[in-house]
This record gives structure tokens, sequence and C-alpha cells, in this order.
DNA sequence: ACCATCTACGACAGAGTGTAGTACGACGAT
DNA sequence: ATCGTCGTACTACACTCTGTCGTAGATGGT
């Protein structure tokens, strides 16, 4: 599942934001960079909370919407899809390798650390 | 970049095949399990060519047509992809914790195992 | 009842994908 | 030289997804 470019920016407004927005404030957070119509937002949430990105809750007359998951947990769930797609297990090892070798060594480091700490998850 | 079902299936072919193979060759392995028209194959190749996902070489007066990238260099980029829209180092190492949070013990043990290998990449 | 919001529904253009027909060039057989 | 076969190139069309909104209806405060 592939975001567009503005559903993107609205993902971003959502996961940024520290609480549930209203339509009108991510169509206020958005327009500090680009110019979208208010309904053009409202359709974006829509179609992201049908998506099951994005969720929304009634808070009287207006609906609150906020990100169903975190970006990282986002994050995860694609990196997981896309070693999903390989195959057997000896492929999925090779994929792995593929996807060591291609990190930097910093974040060689992170991933060690994330898999010899304990095996709870970040917040 | 993400692929429909018929690419994918084209792209499958190409990643299962010993040798780069002709639009009839695809064709005729496709046709094992759907019917699709032959110039449908070719327009399919043609569009994962300029993609860049396979490789088109001339011999003679037919085309062959190879995957640029292994099924697994393909997963890993994929991979990295994702976790190259996180964002701050912080949340890349949060990102990676829920990734090895969703990961079954046993791949966990590939992960490490790739991890503390030699650095250099699966066949 | 009236006004300000907010949502629901519909619409339309542009890109990507699945699907295929037709036309044109090259190559071997006659 | 000609003709049929094979292969490619070009074109086309329907469908879905995404970006973009307008209009109409519902709802809540005063």
């Amino acid at each position: 599942m592939s975001l567009g470019h503005l559903e993107r920016d609205v993902m971003d407004c959502l996961w940024s934001a520290p609480a549930p927005m209203t339509v009108r404030d991510v169509h206020a957070a958005l327009g500090e960079q680009r110019e979208v119509a208010y309904t053009t937002v409202m359709t974006v949430l829509q179609r992201l909370a049908k998506k099951g990105l994005a969720q929304q809750t009634k808070d009287g007359k207006a609906h609150l919407y906020s990100a169903s998951e975190s970006r990282e947990q986002m994050a995860a769930e694609l990196m997981m899809d896309a070693l999903g797609d390989v195959g057997g297990a000896q492929a999925r090892q090779a994929a792995l390798l593929h996807f060591v070798g291609r990190m930097s060594p910093k974040e060689t480091e992170l991933l060690k650390a994330a898999l010899s700490g304990s095996p709870e998850r970040a917040p």
C-alpha cells in the first residue's frame, strides 16, 4: 500500500501531532507549506481512514483523526512486507544479508543493539 | 515502486528462470497458470524494462529479458526504502526495534547470523 | 429559526496497470 | 523476388488510485 504525496504529508501531520487532529487542524498544518482546499484534506483523511492508516473518531459534530500506527511501526510493517514476498527461509536469509550489507555501519550497530537488547518495543 | 499482479508474476518468471527469457518463454511459462495474450506479456516486459526492473538485450531478431536484480536484492532495497522514509537516527532505531520485534525467533537468528557473519553478500 | 461549521457525496483529470489488436520489419523457404 | 512466419512497436481502452475540489445536507449554538 503505497501512499501518494499528499497522503504522505497528511500522515506526517498526524504522526507529528501529539493529539488527534480535526480536519481543520490538518488543513492549517498543511497550509504552512502547501495550499489545498479544506475538502481535499477531508477526502484524503477519509481515504486514509478507509485504508486503516488513520483512525476516525467522532467528537461532537467534528471528527478527530489520528494515525493508527506510529511511523516506526508502519515502517517496520512495510519492511516485513518486503521481506515476506521473498519466499523460503533460505531466500529470506539471503535477503537479510543483502539488507544488512546495504546498511551503514552505524545503522548496523543500531540493529545489533536492537537484536541483543531486551526484546520489548520502543515507545 | 509497487508492482501490479501481472508484473509481479512476470518478475517471478524472470527470477525463477536460470537464463534470460524471450517474450515467448515468459508467455509460455505464464500460460501454465493464467492466460494472457502474447502482446500483453510483451507490454509488461517493456514496462518492467522501462522501470529498470528488467534488462532487455537484443538477440538476433528477438529480445531477451532478465531481472536486473535478484528477488532478494530487490526485497532488501524495498526494506531500505521503508526504513529510509522514517526520519532521524532515533526513529530509525525505533523502527528497527519494531522490525525485529515482529520477526519470528527463527528469523531473528538468521538476522543475527547475517550481522555477525562475514559482511559479504549472498550469491 | 438562523448562522456557522462540518461531513457526505459526487465529479473530474492524470498516472499506473491489465489487456490486447494492428501495423511494420526481418528472416527463412520457395 | 515473393510470401508466410515471427517478433517488435505503436496505439488503444477500461479500471483503479490519487489529487483536487464543489455542492448539498446535517448538526449544534444562540
